[in-house]
DNA sequence: CGACCATTTGATATGGATCAAGCGATGTGG
DNA sequence: CCACATCGCTTGATCCATATCAAATGGTCG
């Protein structure tokens, strides 16, 4: 029942830790080119929370470098990860005037920072613009479709899924560096860690992957993780 | 592991069958006024196909009577359900070229069907049906997040969930006529028919709820779905 | 009435959660 | 430099919610 991570509702807020060598993530940043020249780049540390579920969604976002995710926390305190955006990806976009989900920084963060009331005035008067803000929630609409997907299956099949999705995500594509923790990849795909722990293990033993450290996975078989998949 | 229906790969199009007193459901229409104005009026039988996954998305659709289901299937058959679309839903909005899911009538159906590429050329020179458009992908988005966080709940949250859902959606809301099959309450829930069955009874014999004939549920108390939600 | 289909109910199996312990890396203070 | 605490992760043992398998019930239509 209770596979998510419990949060204690009162203590949400963390204090930022030490910095840390920022990953070297880059990846091809779509073009959002009119958009984000409105933006100003703004760092975030470590665990440093970037916005609330509920509070007013005044900007949007872009992810520079680091890691961010976005998630939710029901009543009782399980946590639903809603993703985990890479440099180059756009969160915090709402149509409503509330944020649906809180975001913060899994490792230390450069964020572009743009102010949502001048992109909708923008939109009024740039076809472009406008066409910009509906494919980026477009976007989001398709991943959270497949994240729904995901969730209705076996945890082999979530966690050779999430890899696979790593790695499309990831240029060296044999080789992926996690920015994130056990913890984070299960609330993600809706398991607890020991679940993710041993399927990783798993993984390991027939060799569809190898896991140098905790944080590195190369995936060894391919075609195996694909069949595994669903 | 296979909590969905099993569909035969082979066999997707069903013969359309006889045709149904439809469902005397009205709500609230959304205003998607200018919109829809560019639509004709098409009737669908029951379980007829209104689109399928990855088809080239030509239209969009407004439900006028009935109710729409939209579902993916996985390599093995398993169903997953994305959501019922009631009267004044609009369904089959895309970016992409292609849609992402199927769609079929689940009662017999009078559904808007509205050229994508018109509204498309109408929203690159009109700032109000550029919006609109944005707006319709945006509630989409939402439901569908809504949808992730139904997914990591138990069985009895997931269906007390459900039926709270579809009261919301609903004028009179103590009492709900279900257009959908248990099998179709399950593919959207993650669940088996057996498990939807089970927990219906439950809530029954806890007088949550009174079920007076399988497609009719009467909420009898309200705030203790509320507080099973979750 | 009898066939058919949807739904409910019952008995059992199992995947993943829970509870608990061990392990390795990193960091701290003496 | 080394004991020692801490933290993230892995591994092991057991439990439980929900799936699976199977049968009974009930409504609909010829």
């Amino acid at each position: 029942m209770l596979n998510q991570t419990m949060v204690n509702p009162g203590s949400m807020r963390q204090p930022a830790p030490r910095f840390r060598a920022p990953l070297p993530i880059v990846r091809p940043q779509p073009s959002t080119n009119s958009i984000e020249l409105m933006g100003a780049p703004m760092p975030f540390a470590r665990n440093a929370e970037i916005y609330g579920e509920n509070e007013p969604a005044e900007y949007l976002y872009k992810v520079i470098s680091g890691t961010v995710r976005t998630y939710k926390v029901l009543n009782d305190g399980r946590r639903q990860i809603g993703f985990f955006y890479l440099p180059g990806d756009v969160f915090g976009l709402e149509v409503g005037d509330k944020h649906s989900f809180s975001a913060e920084a899994i490792a230390d963060c450069k964020v572009l920072v743009i102010k949502r009331s001048s992109v909708i005035a923008l939109a009024a008067r740039q076809t472009d613009v406008s066409r910009q803000l509906w494919e980026m929630t477009a976007t989001e609409l398709r991943r959270v479709q497949d994240h729904i997907m995901l969730l209705i299956k076996t945890a082999q099949e979530r966690v050779a899924g999430f890899l696979l999705e790593m790695a499309a995500r990831t240029p060296g594509c044999t080789e992926i560096e996690l920015p994130m923790s056990r913890q984070d990849i299960a609330d993600y795909l809706g398991l607890t860690i020991e679940t993710v722990s041993r399927t990783l293990t798993h993984l390991e033993n027939t060799s569809a992957i190898a896991v140098p450290t905790s944080r590195r996975i190369v995936l060894r078989n391919r075609a195996a993780l694909t069949r595994m998949n669903g």
